[in-house]
This record gives C-alpha cells, structure tokens and sequence, in this order.
RNA sequence: GGAGAGAUGGCUGAGUGGUUGAAAGCGGCGGUCUUGAAAACCGUUGAGCUCGUAAGGGCUCCGGGGGUUCGAAUCCCUCUCUCUCCGCCA
C-alpha cells in the first residue's frame, strides 16, 4: 500500500512514478473521490459528536429526574441522517481502500527505466561460462535415465510441472539445504525459522500476493478461505504484522527453508521440459526487517548473502537489476541473480532480492517504535531468495558433470554427503 | 469430533446499559533522595483517523463482524481464537 498521506498531497509525482511501470491512474478523478471522502469523513463525525454530546445530556437529566422524552425523540431523529452519512462515507472510504489495494510500489529513483526484460541492467558479472571440451548434456539428459530425476511417476503421482527425485539426487538436494542454512545462520547471522505452509488471506494480503495476483496461488478447498505459501516471504515477514517492534530489535533477520507452491498461471508451454518450473519447489528464503534509514544498505547486504551462496559453489553468475517493467509489485527496488546453465547455454534467475520500503508494512501494520519521535513508524521489509533449491541443484548438475555424464560434488557440499566427491 | 469456560491497555486484572479510553497492581519513562545503586515518594505512560498554519478540537477502537438502544466494554446474534475435560491421532 502507497502512503496515503502522499496520494492526498502529491497525486501527480505518485501518478508520474508509476507511469514508469505502465501503470496509469487517473488523478482527476481519484482527487474528486478523495474530496468526497473528505467531506463526509467530517460530517459523519461532525454527527457522531452530536449524538455524544446529547446522549450525555440525557443521561445527566435522567440521574436528577427529569423528563427525558423530548430530548430522545430528538436524539432518535438525529441517528437516522447519521446512518445515511456513515453508509456513503463506508462507501466511498471501501472504494478508495480497495483501488489502492490494487496499486503497485513506487520504484525507486536508481532502478532502471525500461519496457520489457530487455531493459533489466546489468550490475556485475562473477566467474565466467565453463568452456567444456565435451557438448554438454542438460539436467533431463543428465538425471532421468539413471532415475535420478523421474517426470513420469511425478505425473502419475501428481500433475504435470512435478518430479520425483531419488537416491543421490535427492541427497545432494537436502545438502543443498542444509548448507544454506548453516551458512545464513552461522556465518551471515540470520536467525533459523520454521513457518506454516498453509497461510490465511490476511497475510497474503499484507505482502501482496492479495488481491492482485490469486490466480498463481494454490486454494485450499473447505469451508475457510487459505492457500499453500508461494514463498516463505509470506508467512515470515508476517511474523511483524500488527505489531510495534522495539528499536533494539532491529534489524531481524530470518532464514527460512520451506515448499513453495505456485499455479503458474499463464505460463503454459513455458520452461515445460526439466525441473526449470515446477509447481512445488523448495527455497531457503531470507528476510529482514529493519529501520527504514537502513534498507538500501540491506538490501546490498542480503543480496550479498544469496551470491555468497552462488560463489561458495563457484557457479558463474550475474547481478542485473530489474528494470521499471519487470520489477515486481510490491518492490522498489530488486536484483536478481542469474545462474549460468550450460544445459540451456544461458544465465537463469535463481533467486529475486528486493527491499519493499513501507510497503508491505503499511498493509501488514508493522512498525517499529522510532527512539527519535517515540511514536509507532513503518519498518522497512525486504526478502531474497537464498537460494531457490531445485535451480541451484539444476546449476550443480549442469555445472559440475563430466564427458561421462557424472556429477561431480562442489567441495562445500561433500560434508553433507558423507564425503562423497561424485555421483554415477 | 463431544462437553464446558473464557477473550479488557506492554503484562496481571476490575468493570454487567449513562462524563469509563477504561479502577488497581506490575512493568516503562521522568524527577526527588543517594558518592553510586536499591528502596521509598511524586509525576507520567495505548493506538489509529480527522479538522486546523498553529494553539487546540473532534471521531473510532475493550478478539473480528453484525444487531438492539437516545446511549454498549457491559444486552443479543455470529465468526475466530485460547483454556479445561472426554474421544481420536503423527
């Protein structure tokens, strides 16, 4: 949610970042609503203060025994315009809240103007495309004739966009797990959290995944409305909705691994060979919540911490910053992190960082108590994949085989495969 | 799944129709005292919205929603959650 305080004092630069992002709002037309609003904001309570007032009176004419008819029949009188104020005032109060539901962050002034994906920027490279003396073979070649990888039984289990893993292959993706999850926790700081997959409508709505984007979510079927978590962002950076965190609690920091479950909606014929995309996959997802002074340097920081992952198992990758196309709704400012896939001869996102500013916050009704004012402000929320699992056990498998179609173990993971150095 | 009890401010807890946004205690903050600290004493201490340049007004909120009433924390309906007992269960 923008701020409504800017919406009412400066439409036009609201209008004009968001015209950046292709997003056109109609300022005429939302000023003349916000001038209704205004209007009978005031008379409601200006009637509600009459009521009181007189409500009063009759109690105290009441307690020294007076007669009190007159007074009440006036009072009666008094309620039925109230009600008619209060119901247009509720009206017009819904539509507005409802249409600012629906509007997207302002971007920040460093993101890059753009049109499509095209325009993203490229921010630094590390390492560089493994030259193979071989052709090499992607993840499907790779995996699925030794079993490894198993589309077919996914399906009959299952659905399309599904995939069974086996013996070793599944191993490496739990070491894939457990070494992100040390590194975060013990050499980034992070504090290790565990959350619910399954997630009321109130807390998609605080990170915005509601109202807009439902379709790509997974709906539970019974009497009350929740879904599967699309990311752990969701149910993690709720942990702080309705509450007033104190100063010397920030910044907080969670790592969370959990399933994510996404419809993908609209991406039919997309990425359908291989584990690309799936409708269920793992991520260890990091979160901060800080001070608002503090979030463009955390979001360097916990971008930072995902690429750490990507360099302690050298696999090439780059930084491009999103562009005002392609950004998403919630944030002002992203970086994605593309791995190299060899299999597809091109660099793959595997994990999105961004710093949502207030956003989420305002929607969520979290703050932090501000030393400085000693009143309640909005935090500052940002979350970043670190890194999305199945790609980056997509990235190992391509990256690290051999001319004999063997997978060798990146060093940092063979602790947690019994000291494994190659699977075959 | 069955039976019962409950939900009040940071916490404990009073309040069952009329200056109650809410007693009291604890905690927090400020002060007095003290070399310092503790104790004691005094003061202060919820949030959101809104009108106003300001000073200062006003409105809403006692789990959520709806209703009764001139007036609701207090009465009614409904939902959610918590606790106790029974059953089932990883």
């Amino acid at each position: 949610m923008l701020d409504p305080k800017l919406i009412r004092n400066d439409l036009q630069f609201v209008a004009d970042n968001l015209k950046k992002r292709g997003v056109i709002i109609d300022v005429a037309k939302l000023n003349a609503i916000e001038e209704q609003r205004k209007l009978l904001q005031v008379k409601t309570q200006e009637l509600q203060n009459e009521r009181n007032v007189r409500s009063k009176s009759i109690g105290a004419a009441k307690a020294s025994g007076k007669n009190v008819e007159d007074l009440m029949k006036e009072v009666n009188d008094l309620g039925a315009s109230l009600k008619e104020t209060e119901e247009q005032f509720n009206k017009v109060h819904a539509e507005l809240t409802a249409y600012l539901a629906l509007l997207p962050n302002l971007t920040h002034e460093s993101v890059p103007e753009g049109k499509s994906e095209e325009d993203n920027k490229q921010i630094r490279v590390w390492g560089e495309p493994i030259k193979f003396n071989f052709k090499p073979q992607d993840h499907v070649d790779l995996c699925v004739k030794k079993q490894w990888m198993d589309f077919e039984t996914a399906v009959k289990l299952s659905k399309s966009r599904f995939v069974v893993l086996r013996g070793p292959l599944a191993r490496l993706n739990r070491a894939l797990i457990q070494f992100m999850l040390d590194l975060h926790t013990i050499e980034h700081g992070y504090q290790e959290i565990n959350v619910p997959n399954i997630v009321n409508a109130a807390s998609l709505y605080g990170t915005s995944q509601l109202p807009k984007n439902k379709e790509d979510l997974f709906a539970l079927a019974g009497d009350e409305e929740l879904y599967l978590i699309p990311t752990a962002e969701v149910p993690v950076t709720n942990t702080v909705r309705d509450e007033i965190v104190e100063a010397d609690k920030l910044p907080i920091k969670y790592a969370c691994y959990s399933a994510c479950y996404r419809s993908e909606a609209g991406t039919y014929g997309k990425d359908t060979r291989g584990m690309i995309r799936q409708h269920q996959f793992e991520k260890v997802e990091l979160v901060h919540i800080v001070r608002p002074e503090d979030s463009y340097a955390a979001l360097e920081e916990l971008t930072l911490h995902a690429e750490t992952v990507l360099q302690k198992l050298k696999l090439p990758y780059r930084v491009m910053a999103l562009c005002t196309a392609d950004i998403g709704f919630a944030a002002a400012k992203t970086y994605d992190l593309e791995v190299w896939l060899p299999g597809q001869d091109r660099y793959r996102e595997i994990s999105s960082c961004s710093n949502t500013e207030a956003f989420q916050a305002r929607r969520m009704n979290a703050r932090w108590r501000n030393p400085a004012t000693g009143k309640p402000e909005s935090v500052h929320t940002l979350n970043g994949s670190g890194l999305a699992i199945g790609r980056t056990l997509i990235a190992v498998i391509e990256n690290y085989q051999d001319e004999q179609g063997r997978i060798h173990i990146p060093e940092v993971l063979q602790p947690y495969m019994k000291g494994l150095k190659v699977i075959e």
